[in-house]
Order: structure tokens, then C-alpha cells, then sequence
DNA sequence: CGCAAATGAGAGCAGTGCTCTTATAAAAGA
DNA sequence: TCTTTTATAAGAGCACTGCTCTCATTTGCG
């Protein structure tokens, strides 16, 4: 019998509470042990179980690894989305959602890395994670559509396009933020890079001995980076 | 008795060369399995040795590991200095330094991967990476101060940066870069997070169904982050 | 030539992901 | 209520991993 989906039945409802509690112990576990270093044993001793009954919740390591994926976009997307809204004016706007991204990232490392450092080893992302990896783009682009409508975005005239990228930029702009030049489009997408790989840089370890006030550096860089894209400084 | 160093013993060349003959068969199995999957014991099989013959040469995997990382970092740092300087002019010479990264990036995805993906679960970089690791950043720097002393290096008076974070810069242009703003240091540092943003999310597929040009849409974030620095063109 | 050092091979330990069979508990049907 | 079906748990086992030990062999140097 399918179960009608929204009434859980009893054996649904407990299954789902031992999903739930192996997540969290996965989760506990990536964030002591690192990314490539979850392992299911480990999990399963940590419940007190064996460690064939945690395939009876996810058929693999993968498995359990989409899992966790998941909930971590789901919940970067969604401090994103939030912060997006916040504050005066669309450079604001801009600068919030990316500070929103940091702060998540730095307080949740291995969740980043997870997501956005390498691929694991073997590992391929399946196609339900795409909806959730998109949540923090479909962000930025609201934030784009709304500061275009607001006439807070300015087009530099002497940026140009090659044909090829300009099509291409016009109809992600007709896709997912009518009305918004292409030259800006592509300009944002430079920014996103910049944002991530800024943020990488950080998590990783890599601006070590370079930069101290990595706070000072990331504000001066949303600044920068908002107003090559265009944001109209309130 | 200590190897006189310049003059290799039989014996030393004959290890050197099976040293040589374990890297590159780990390389090898790198490109096709990936980083994390990298496994000793295959590497041996590969070459017909006992696994406990390989802790000879490499006294564990993390050894092994830090050899092909700082092969990378070299071929990545050769590569780079040698762009720096070809075409005319600073923008052209910051643009082909940033092909050569790109290109060296495509050409060996997971070397790439292995040296500014997410770090290697369990690994600890020991001290002698951190040198090859800065060749790229110290061609950029180098090709930064050859442009500032050829006056292609124009500072926008609006770029204001706070004190803690001027001093920072100023510091740094000391060290590595002496004559160039504190600003433009920055710009720098900024346009540099770009450039391996963009770069690792190209490789890591995360432009997959948003820019198929990616060739184009790379040379226009190069343009764009050079003149954003200050390179003046040409 | 002889000796000491370097090397190779093998067994073994503890860990991993995953699959299989067997036992048990719980829900569903007669 | 009793039986049957189904979901779950447990354990053994396979093939693999990194790594450490011992023991035999080779090899180069004094």
C-alpha cells in the first residue's frame, strides 16, 4: 500500500526520526573529521547500531552524502534569500547577501567545502541537488531584477560583449532577469566568481600570510565588486 | 656518511629514478581516479612492488601527496612567470598570465583540484609547499610592479580603503610590490580571488548550464578585472 | 672480499564500503 | 485474535585501504 504522504504512518514516522538522527551524527562527523573522511561505520557506532542497518536509510555513502549536501544549500540559500532583502537600497542589498554567504560559510567550514571546494572522490552529484545549489544564484538575480526595476543599476557604456556572450548573457538575462542588460549580466557573473572564489580563498586557507583583516578585505571587496556591477551607491 | 649532494651516489640515482617512477605513476592514477582516491597500494601494483616497498621511498600517503602537490604548484608557478611576460603591454601580459593559469588548470583538472580544491581530508600542507605555492602570486606581483615603474598603472582617486586595511596593503606593496598604492594592492588581491574563482568553478563544473562560452566569457572577465585593477590599455 | 646498509617481500592489524543471510519485531489481513 | 507479510536489525564476510612489523635478499662501499 503507497502511503498517502502527507499522514505518516507510525513505522514512517520512526523511520524517518532514525533518518533524521543519522544526519545529524553525519553531520557531526563531517564537521570533526572533514569532507572525504565521513564515514558510515563511524556513524553507525556513534548511534549504537550496526553498520549494516544504516543501508536499510541510505543505500550508500553517496547516498547519505546527498543528504547532507542538500540540507547545506537548502540552508545557505536560505540565509541568502534573507539577507537579500535587508537593508537600503540595492548596493546594500548586494553587500548583505554576500556577507550572508560568508558568515554562513565561516561558521559552517566543512558544510562549505562540502558544496563548493572540490568534488568528493567518486562522488557525483545527482540531479536533485541542482534545484537547492541554485538557491543563492536565483538570490543575487532577484536582487539584480529588483535593483534594474529601481533604476539603481547603471549600465557602463564602454563595457562591450563578443556577439557569442552577448546572446548568451541576453537570454539568461530573458530567463531569469528580464530587462537587465547583458553587460551586466556578465558583469555579475564576474562578481559571483569573485565572491566564491574570494570566500574559498578564505575557507581554505589560502589567504593566510597575505591578508589579517580578512573583514576589512571581504567589505572592500563586495563594495568594489557591487559597483562594477553597477549597483548605484545610495 | 652524507650524500655530498651535487655528485648522486649509484645508489642515490637508482632510488631517485624509482622515486620518480612512484610519482609518476601516482600522477597517472591521480588523473583518472581523483585526489581523495589515491591509494598506495594501487601505485605499487602498478609497478609490480610489494606496497610496503613504496613506504621506502614515501614513509606515508600524505608524503606522496605533498610531492605531487608541490610538482603541481612548480608547473603551475613555470607556466604563469613565463606568461607574465609575453605581448605587449602590462593588460596583455596580466591577460596571458591569466590563460596560462586557466589553461594549466584545464589541462590537469585534478592536479588542480589537489592544490586549490578543498584540501585533502586528513592532510596537512607541511611548511615546503608554501613556496611553490606563492610562485603564481609572485609572478602577479612582479608583473604588477613592472607596470607600475612603466606608469600602466593608473590609480582611481575614488577607491578609498580604511586605515587598518591601507596599512595592510602598504605593507604588502613594501615586501613584494614597493611603489604601487595600497588601493591598487588591493584591487589586486580582489581581482586575483576572481581569476581563481572563476577558474574553480569552471573546473569543478559549476558554470555547467549557466555560460557555454566559457572561452569568452573568461576573456572578458580578464579584460574586465585588469582594467578594474588598473592596467591601462594599450 | 666481507660487511653493513638499503631494499624488497610478506604477513598482519585496524579500518573502510558494501552485500549477504539470518533472526526479530511490527504492522496488516483473515 | 491469530497468522502472514514486511520492515528492520544484526552479524559474518569480501575486497579494499594505510601502515607496521619481521625476515630475506641484494647491493654498494671501505
Amino acid at each position: 500500500m503507497e502511503p498517502s504522504g502527507v499522514v505518516a504512518s507510525a513505522r514512517e514516522r520512526v523511520r524517518d526520526a532514525v533518518r533524521g538522527e543519522i544526519i545529524v551524527a553525519a553531520r557531526a562527523q563531517l564537521a570533526t573529521e572533514g569532507a572525504g573522511a565521513l564515514s558510515l561505520r563511524a556513524v553507525a557506532r556513534e548511534l549504537g547500531m550496526a553498520s549494516s542497518a544504516v543501508y536499510r536509510y541510505f543505500k550508500s555513502r553517496d547516498d547519505l552524502l546527498t543528504a547532507l549536501i542538500v540540507e547545506a544549500y537548502d540552508s545557505l540559500g536560505a540565509e541568502a534569500e534573507a539577507a537579500a532583502t535587508l537593508g537600503q537600497g540595492s548596493l546594500e542589498h548586494w553587500r548583505n547577501a554576500c556577507r550572508a554567504v560568508r558568515r554562513w560559510a565561516l561558521s559552517r567550514p566543512t558544510e562549505y567545502t562540502l558544496i563548493y571546494g572540490s568534488p568528493v572522490p567518486g562522488y557525483q552529484a545527482p540531479e536533485l541537488t541542482v534545484a537547492p545549489a541554485s538557491r543563492v544564484l536565483f538570490a543575487l538575480a532577484a536582487l539584480l531584477a529588483e535593483a534594474n526595476d529601481a533604476g539603481e543599476l547603471v549600465e557602463d557604456p564602454s563595457t562591450v560583449l563578443p556577439t557569442s556572450l552577448d546572446t548568451e548573457m541576453r537570454a539568461l538575462a530573458d530567463f531569469a532577469i528580464p530587462g537587465v542588460a547583458p553587460s551586466i549580466v556578465a558583469k555579475a557573473l564576474v562578481a559571483w566568481n569573485q565572491l566564491f572564489g574570494q570566500i574559498s580563498f578564505e575557507v581554505f586557507g589560502q589567504l593566510h600570510g597575505l591578508v589579517q583583516d580578512t573583514d576589512a578585505f571581504f567589505e572592500f571587496a563586495i563594495d568594489a565588486m557591487g559597483r562594477f556591477v553597477g549597483f548605484r551607491p545610495a
